[in-house]
DNA sequence: CTCTTGAATGTTAACGTTAACATTTCTCAT
DNA sequence: ATGAGAAATGTTAACGTTAACATTCAAGAG
């Protein structure tokens, strides 16, 4: 057992007492077939002897790469929506045999520069951005020459690759996934109007009706949470002809289900109701509720895919990745 | 702007440019005042025409050390439970301007071994394993000696130092708060068996029960699942005696209390019902469910320190961290 | 104008690893 | 035995940085 050795022994250190050469011991790490086996045996008893442990300082200088990606965020890694794409990142860096670098920055210092600057000096071969909805330096924002940058965002970026789930193509499939059930009179109940997310629900949900020629109905917002879905709802089970309505997330679809429940309305036979996120699976009796579940593992996948291995020229990429609906619940259109 | 320039440029490129020593550019990146402002003017603008950045390989080489802690995980980052810690980490990496490199195992990678051997190459000066309940090697594993480690974990490690939510602690907690109110019945309701978490709380809940003498009621187990609860919950409505209901987590809480309403008793005022992981705020309509909150923030700060400084000798730590009762909805004892 | 002093800048060496090449050792056909 | 060729091992140099020390420079005192 090792003992009182105070830092932790080098290539050398292995070398000197298996009695060859740091090369020789460097085969054997990385698992060179150019040693003969009792050799290998004597260094790796060395190695356990001594509880060598390779530097990952001295391996990538000498590489020039980390076999890393960086990953800055800022608020909590694992709020609803935004907790798919960081495991996202890191699945996709696990099946690259990559390591992925988490930096948090509290949010009073979430620019996409603060967070390039952080970045620059840590181990890291590319960078994702993942900062609030829209960082007050977004639009001035260059990102260094030296290190591939992706932000992970729904707005385009005029010199970063950008990706992120398509806000308003969920909001197309939405519509569509009504109207093919027969629904025409759909109403959108929002969250919070600061909200990126919410508004690009909103203006596709919008867009979807106009082109199908529907009646659109100014929406409602509150603030995310079941209670304003409520509250929201009980205005809306006044509306006598809307017959499906789309919620901005899954709290406010459960919120506005209870409410046209207690008007006496009928969920799903007389109003259908579809969410976002499909985050409440298991945790409300009784109750399947049908939503929108974006990709997150694509998105972390692509955004892997562009930080580490980023297109030599041409077009800067821009990519919205779609969900899927996960139908429990909706019907097709009843009269009331 | 930098131009086809392929591998970022060094130290040396920079001094060559700005007509100094590297030593000069060297202090200039780290903020040293021994440079004249006209000098250090020079040096700041021959590295932003060059794009440089520092090489954190070679900084790291000369320093000894990463200025990072690694966190090992299996499964997903964000699961309930898991999240808080996760982030208790990173937000601790942040607050001592620490990296944090996060390596992700996949399942049937799931071993301490597996998870210390991979770590051992990447920068990192300690290492933090966080793995599912149980991971196959627990009893056998050695840390190396090269790397200070740190176990989440519920059980005692002989070797390694452990911290994590203090599950009996939790039990013990929710228990007495019922007592205080009055309450002497008070039931169990399980999740998964397979969970070294449920098996915890049961076993607290039924210690901390045998202390004060209190009646104890075989418990039912379900899935963590708010159907479950709700089955579970509406066998538990037999129960003419039962008048508090401690559900293992707050999904089945949700299930319980939907059940007992069902039956047509009233919550809290006929039976008070309290959680685990306040994992439902803002979701549910109308429901402010009492639950108790595990301080994951302060087991991943505890993580942290003992990862980057562990203590010299002496006693090996095993930090159960206390969480607190969330009080939204329990009531004093009624009669029923 | 010289000397002293301190500020500014430069030089050297070392951190641990591995690619590229050089050397030694072994194996086997003659 | 001998030499050719292959297999095993060794040597050198370089990756980019910075602590420690060495040198140069500027400014003020005498």
């Amino acid at each position: 057992m090792a003992f009182g050795s105070s830092s932790s022994a080098s290539i050398a250190d292995v070398a000197k007492l298996a009695g060859v050469s740091t090369q020789t011991v460097s085969r054997v790490a990385n698992g060179s077939d150019a040693v003969r086996p009792a050799t290998k045996e004597r260094v790796l008893a060395a190695m356990a002897e001594l509880g060598y442990r390779p530097s990952f300082a001295a391996r990538s200088l000498r590489a020039g790469s980390y076999h890393s990606v960086g990953l800055a965020m800022s608020g909590d890694i694992a709020a609803t929506g935004r907790r798919y794409q960081v495991e996202g990142v890191a699945t996709a860096a696990a099946q690259h045999r990559y390591a992925m670098t988490l930096l948090q920055l509290p949010d009073d210092e979430a620019t996409l520069s603060e967070a390039s600057r952080r970045m620059s000096s840590l181990p890291v071969d590319g960078q994702i951005l993942y900062l609030g909805s829209d960082p007050s330096d977004f639009a001035s924002f260059e990102p260094p020459a030296a290190l591939p940058t992706v932000i992970i965002s729904t707005r385009h970026h005029s010199h970063c690759a950008t990706v992120s789930n398509d806000q308003m193509g969920c909001a197309v499939s939405i519509v569509n996934h009504l109207t093919q059930k027969g629904h025409r009179e759909i109403r959108f109940v929002g969250g919070r109007r600061d909200s990126y997310a919410n508004v690009s629900r909103q203006k596709g949900w919008e867009q979807a009706l106009r082109t199908r020629g529907l009646h659109v109905v100014e929406p409602f917002h509150g603030d995310w949470t079941a209670d304003s879905g409520y509250e929201l709802g009980a205005r809306l089970a006044q509306d006598e002809t809307c017959t499906a309505i789309f919620a901005s997330n899954d709290a406010i679809a459960v919120g506005v289900i209870y409410a046209l429940r207690d008007a006496g309305l009928r969920v799903p036979e007389d109003v259908s109701v579809i969410g976002v996120d499909d985050s409440l699976v298991g945790v409300i009796p009784h109750l399947d509720l049908s939503s929108y579940r974006f990709n997150g593992t694509r998105v972390g996948a692509i955004a892997f895919d562009l930080a580490t291995n980023p297109p030599e020229g041409g077009e800067i990429p821009h990519i919205l990745v779609p969900g899927t609906i996960v139908e429990r619940s909706t019907v097709a259109q009843a009269s009331r």
